[in-house]
DNA sequence: CAATTAGTTCTGTAATTACAGAACCAAAAA
DNA sequence: TTTTTGGTTCTGTAATTACAGAACTAATTG
């Protein structure tokens, strides 16, 4: 039997921000997301974000910046309050999926080019080539489908 | 009309080289990678890929050890002949979105993870949270099954 | 019109990366 | 057995990254 072990809100943030670094993101950016997962309310402040963390200022304003150009996060304003309160922006995830997508399928034509440059006496390694700018091209056409499948399911139910 | 300029060898390299460093590989990576894509024949010796990107050779061994680790340079070997010749392992590509696939799931299950540490006060986040979780784990889904078909597509034209 | 606040931007630097060049080494060839 | 080949590994470094800390600034508040 397994015993599930709770985390603590600040191991969440090693574990999540860790994983953000992985898809390619600064450690102080990963971080960042990470606390805006766990935090309650979902909303924190720079101040707040800094202290929580304790990064710098700099670190998190040019953070912030980024990934808020990346629509990763977004800012709501409180009444009366003059700071801006940062918070996850959730369809970020999907652009981002749908930006990488683009990458790959741009490596795909780029392939076919390369494809179309090369000479016909390596018929296997061209053949081959081939089924890999293929491959993507596919995986590029059924990802689009699944993520229209996403959105058809999401409507109907929202 | 578009005028179709074709690209010199060089060029792909620079080309193809730039869209795998996306993928986060080193630039040294890229254009070996890219280098094997447009190879006639598409298997180099280490000293011709040396000569042929003006790299050390300490890049080019550590390169290559590292795109042969992650099955995405294999290496032959020709009778009556010392050297090993690198190309490209057309099925890399393929583990490579294996294993990013595995990465954004992963990624999911943190999410939910967190999802169940946070408190109910903010329903509409934590919503929203758990929709980002699903939708990870849906295309995740869908890119599996999308696997498969090519898989079967595969084996029924070979 | 000060003083405070909520950040931004600049400057410097520690850490890391990505690589060159040289030393090195095991297997094969001479 | 020495020499050559086909790399690998070590050492040093230039370039880059990721950030701290301080200076700065525009808007707000007193």
């Amino acid at each position: 039997m397994k015993v599930e072990k709770k985390l603590s809100a600040k191991d969440y943030v090693e574990k999540i921000g860790v994983s953000f670094e992985k898809e390619g993101f600064q450690p102080a950016m990963g971080r960042i997301f990470a606390y805006l997962i766990i935090a309650d309310p979902p909303h924190k402040s720079f101040e707040e974000i800094l202290e929580y963390l304790k990064i710098s200022k700099s670190a998190v304003s040019t953070s912030l910046n980024y990934l808020m150009s990346r629509d990763l996060v977004e800012y709501i304003t409180l009444p009366g309050d003059r700071k801006r309160y940062f918070k996850i922006n959730m369809s970020g995830w999907l652009t981002l999926i749908k930006k990488k997508m683009a990458r790959r399928s741009f490596f795909g034509e780029i392939m076919k080019e390369a494809l179309s440059a090369r000479s016909n006496k390596y018929k296997e390694f061209n053949d081959a080539l081939e089924e890999q700018a293929e491959f993507l091209d596919f995986m590029h056409k059924e990802m689009k489908d699944a993520l229209d499948k996403w959105e058809r399911k999401k409507k109907k139910k929202g």
